[in-house]
DNA sequence: TTTACCAAAATTGGCGCCAATTTATGAGTC
DNA sequence: GACTCATAAATTGGCGCCAATTTTGGTAAA
């Protein structure tokens, strides 16, 4: 954490430096465990103190950081427990909408997931650990989108951030990977067949394995 | 909102400005629509600007309020379909983990519920809004505690808090409160007997009518 | 050689000031 | 009398300084 390379700061300038900060602890660039130094930050993401200590207290709320008064912040290690109850959270959840998402899903909304489960392969091969997090993200909330509630989608995006503090270990091998990106092609086909059920059997498997 | 008075200061002290906020928020001291300035705020809760400041972005973080840049903070006015929506995710959540709990639960976790139930019944006609409140969220805190999975306790609970802006609304008449009090007995009899099943129903019923 | 203690450097975090923006007020005009 | 524009008051929000605490490095003693 002491490389204080100069001025990484994104073209887009106005944007929130949590945001930052957030993909660079869900890519591993700021590993679980490590000291966030304030003066550290300020430097690499060319912001002011306060801006960073927002950021901080932000992403400390969200529980990906740790505050401990007086010694700072430090990225959380990553917690199996939590990890584990995330998970079943999460199986409860969707699987628990999926009726609901075949009974919404319409030819055009079955046809924008194959364009993100598609783009979400692409990035297996061409894309950024970050690209390939984002292409995920993106094709299960379209997904999701389709149980018509915004509210959850939100929630789910929320807490998959909670656990991905260590997207190394939960995406460790490329063959996972690539069975994930499977697996969304074959929850499209199970929507596209009306089959609920299939959908849930499928979505279980897919959140278990990570 | 521009009622000087002079410090309500807890007697606590070091405790978190935040906290406050949010307690006023959910009693309706705060009603939604209010514009929180900052000056106002700073004297109420005998604080300085910049932990008004930090309290103020936590509660936009957690949806309580609005953040209009150069305008503000205000607290959110009830949005009926959020409040739907979130109903509709506790109700997947806490119906899912409804075998779990049943499963989980020994004779001492019973007894403990019965006098959580018990200081609810008893804040109807003794407590204030809050301890009403707080008492109602330690009854299902301790019930979803028994599911195992303390993520899921702590997800609940803070989805709650982002629609009980209007808890006056909410709690409409004593009738209403007084149902729940004797549905929380329902809920623990059904899990004496082992009955998830009636745990699932009664669970549904007691978060559609609030 | 190891341990305890003290001093210096570094880091966190509280606090207040001031510029930028918005809202309210009042005067002038149609 | 109502509307518009300009000026003044109020509010938000960015920024930097300094005190408090912790950590590190060095020195002296056992």
């Amino acid at each position: 954490m002491n490389d204080s390379q100069e001025k990484p700061v994104a073209a887009g300038e106005e944007s929130d430096v949590t945001d930052f900060i957030l993909q660079d602890i869900l890519t591993g660039v700021l590993a679980p465990g490590t000291w966030l130094k304030q003066i550290d930050l300020e430097r690499r993401y060319g912001c002011t103190r306060p801006e960073v200590r927002r950021a901080l207290d932000r992403l400390a709320q969200k529980r990906l950081v740790e505050h401990v008064p007086n010694r700072g912040y430090h990225v959380y290690e990553p917690d199996g427990r939590r990890a584990k109850e995330v998970g079943e959270i999460r199986i409860i959840l969707e699987t628990g909408v999926a009726e609901a998402i075949v009974s919404n899903a319409s030819a055009e909304s079955i046809k924008k997931l194959s364009v993100l489960a598609d783009t979400f392969d692409h990035m297996i091969l061409m894309g950024t650990m970050l690209e390939l997090y984002e292409a995920n993200l993106a094709f299960h909330r379209e997904l999701l989108a389709l149980s018509g509630n915004q509210e959850l989608v939100d929630l789910i995006t929320e807490i998959r951030q909670r656990t991905s503090s260590a997207p190394v270990s939960q995406w460790r091998t490329r063959a996972r990977i690539e069975q994930s990106g499977r697996e969304h092609h074959l929850m499209i086909e199970a929507i596209r067949n009306g089959d609920a059920e299939e959908l849930k059997i499928l979505t279980k498997r897919h959140i278990l394995q990570g």
